[in-house]
RNA sequence: UGGGGAGUCGUCCAGCGGCAGGACGGCAGACUCUGGAUCUGCUUACAGGGGUUCGAAUCCUCUCUCCCCAGCCA
């Protein structure tokens, strides 16, 4: 990570850029120009602060690569800090995943573990403080009243009858709040700054609110709560952060953040915010998947169709995949959509350059060998990874009956197909040319149910003597020494690039798509498979990368598609049908 | 109609007064025992109008469009 961007010295001189460092985003430069005018000691601290409410998806990777790795290239520290202010909604099952998750992405936070719920007892102090000064007030309006007095969007507000009680009073009445005197809902601490202000968050915005709820953490020691505003700026403060990187919609609670830390006259960290990302045929808000996991419409928060990162993991994703689309994807201000095909594009790359190839049928053909020995079998020799000699070679079983794959087989091919049909001759990877003598088929569907060929022994390995030339090449499985696999297919899990754009009061929600998983369960591969163990990742070959699911079990492997090969093949098909069409 | 943001190839990101560039996608070709990978080439963009300037994506100005905010959520 650390070499690729602009390295520079801790105490702000820019060192050299190495030759393939990529541009630096406008926060990276707004931290070097900090260095560059000593604020903040020349110091980088950031931090990462989910709410644990619950997973994290591909929008929070991006949160988590800046932070990480803005402390990273600027030899700062990023710590990993829990924003546990609402009892009501976060559970220990989330922080335990957000934890894993985060390292699983590479990145570590060493020993600066924190929670927002840590500092409640120095909140509270902060909180007493603001009264004393009179910069805070116990308001005892109903949330209704509250949003009443609020104004709206270009009316002003009316300020709280409350507003003006004496510091004693609020004190009394805040120790009391605390104390657990009175229900829910009935008196909030508000802020007293502006009810005419045009930033509604300035309107005497609530810093804590009362819930007689057991928190995750702190049990039943608090029925008082704080707001975020009010606890994050302050945990920031504490924790000395230097760069509070937030989202754009927090553009507007600045003023805020700001507000509190100077009327506080403590350490005042600068806030800094990028835009969120989006990603085409997709959601990415922690509402919408809730709502995903919860109708069923997927089978929990890691299914594989899912962008969480346990989604992602379990369909194959690497972690060196998804930050390297991170990094792609950049860091800017403006709302933007990014297509699916840049992070496909990332685990290919990945994926091409580590993953063990190994053939597999997914729809399969029985071939029969006419001229091959019954009972005869043997051992060809298959390459692991032709991108990575390193990794060897394998041994294949052949024999006369084999599986191929039914789409590499047409009785009348068009132009462009070139694979095996009637009267064809095709290579059939690491072992022989063979030649299309007949097809046999189901006499009540006429569908094609088997292939007759003979086979040129000349051939064995896969070369012509006479150095014929060949031009498709199929994958292929011994019919009786390969395994039977089930093979998960995923495609988008929208039919729209936009599920959220407006049609008639549809909701995101229908239009899922159906076929976003299409399970097969027929599937042959090659015996060597045996052991493979949940979470490998191969590639089968001509079709994709493929991951080994946590479903398999001993004798019945189950496998993810990550992502199909980039397919010429299926493009020209493509256009050949549409061009039929019109 | 209040406040806060943002507009550059199809998509994402650079460019910060001096030839608009990269990545992904798309198209074409080379190569290939994966129609994979790799390599080569091509394609297309400064929201609009005025101004300042020798020179504007960049500075000024007006307009248009889009996004966010009326939780005791974060």
């Amino acid at each position: 990570m650390k070499d690729r961007r602009e390295a520079k010295d801790i105490d702000g001189g820019v060192k050299a850029s190495p030759a393939d460092a990529q541009p630096a985003d406008f926060i990276r430069n707004i931290i070097s120009e900090d260095i560059r005018a000593k604020r903040y000691d020349s110091r980088v601290h950031t931090r990462f602060p989910p709410e644990p409410n619950g997973y994290l998806h591909i929008g929070h990777a991006k949160s988590i690569c800046l932070n990480f790795g803005i402390a990273e290239d600027f030899g700062g520290l990023c710590n990993l800090r829990f924003d546990d202010t609402n009892p009501t909604k976060e559970e220990v099952e989330y922080v335990d995943s957000i934890k894993e998750n985060v390292h699983w992405l590479g990145f570590d936070w060493s020993d600066r573990l924190y929670y927002a719920s840590d500092y409640f007892e120095q909140l509270y102090e902060s909180a007493l403080q603001l009264i004393k000064k009179g910069r805070a007030y116990v308001c005892d309006l109903s949330p209704r009243e509250i949003r009443e007095y609020r104004g709206t969007l270009t009316e002003p507000g009316r300020e709280s009858p409350y507003r003006d009680r004496t510091v004693e009073e609020n004190l009394s009445l805040f120790e009391r709040m605390r104390a657990g005197e009175f229900p829910d809902g009935s008196r909030t601490l508000r802020a007293k700054i502006d009810m005419k202000s045009g930033n509604l968050n300035m309107r005497d915005p609530v810093i804590y609110r009362i819930l007689h709820a057991a928190h995750h953490r702190t049990g039943d020691k608090w029925c008082i709560y704080p707001m975020y505003d009010f606890a994050h700026g302050l945990s920031d403060s504490i924790e000395g952060i230097t760069h509070s990187i937030c989202t754009v919609e927090f553009e507007d609670h600045r003023p805020l953040y700001d507000w509190f830390l100077d009327e506080l006259e403590v350490y005042h960290p600068r806030q800094i915010e990028f835009a969120r990302l989006n990603l085409a045929y997709t959601v990415l808000s922690k509402r919408k998947l809730i709502e995903l996991v919860e109708g069923k419409y997927v089978t929990g928060w890691d299914d594989p169709r899912m962008p969480t990162i346990s989604g992602l993991r379990r369909r194959g994703y690497t972690p060196e995949s998804i930050r390297n689309f991170c990094d792609r994807i950049g860091v800017a201000k403006r709302d933007s959509t990014v297509d699916m095909a840049l992070l496909e594009y990332c685990i290919r790359e990945d994926l091409n350059k580590r993953a063990p190839r190994v053939m597999a049928v997914l729809q399969p053909l029985r071939v029969v060998i006419e001229n091959y020995p019954e009972g005869k079998s043997e051992e060809m020799d298959a390459i692991n990874n032709p991108e990575e000699p390193s990794m060897g070679t394998r041994k294949v079983p052949f024999s006369r009956v084999l599986y191929i794959e039914k789409d590499d087989f047409r009785e009348d091919p068009p132009k462009q197909f070139y694979r095996l049909a009637p009267g064809r001759e095709v290579r059939l990877r690491y072992a022989y040319f063979i030649k299309c003598t007949g097809v046999v088929k189901d006499e009540q569907s006429g569908e094609v149910v088997e292939i007759r060929c003979t086979y040129d022994p000349e051939t064995r390995g896969g070369d012509a003597p006479d150095g014929r030339k060949i031009k498709a090449t199929l994958h292929w499985v011994s019919a009786g020494h390969s395994l039977e696999a089930e093979v998960r297919l995923y495609d988008h899990l929208f039919l729209k690039a936009d599920p959220d754009e407006a049609g008639e009061g549809r909701d995101f929600k229908s239009y899922v798509n159906p076929q976003s998983l299409v399970t097969l369960k027929s599937c042959r591969i090659e015996p060597g498979m045996m052991h493979a163990a949940a979470g490998n990742r191969y590639q089968f070959e001509r079709q994709g990368y493929f991951c080994v699911d946590p479903d398999s079990s001993k004798g019945r492997l189950v496998f993810n598609r990550t992502v199909t090969l980039r397919d010429t093949w299926a493009k020209i098909e493509k256009t050949l049908k549409q061009a039929k069409k019109s």
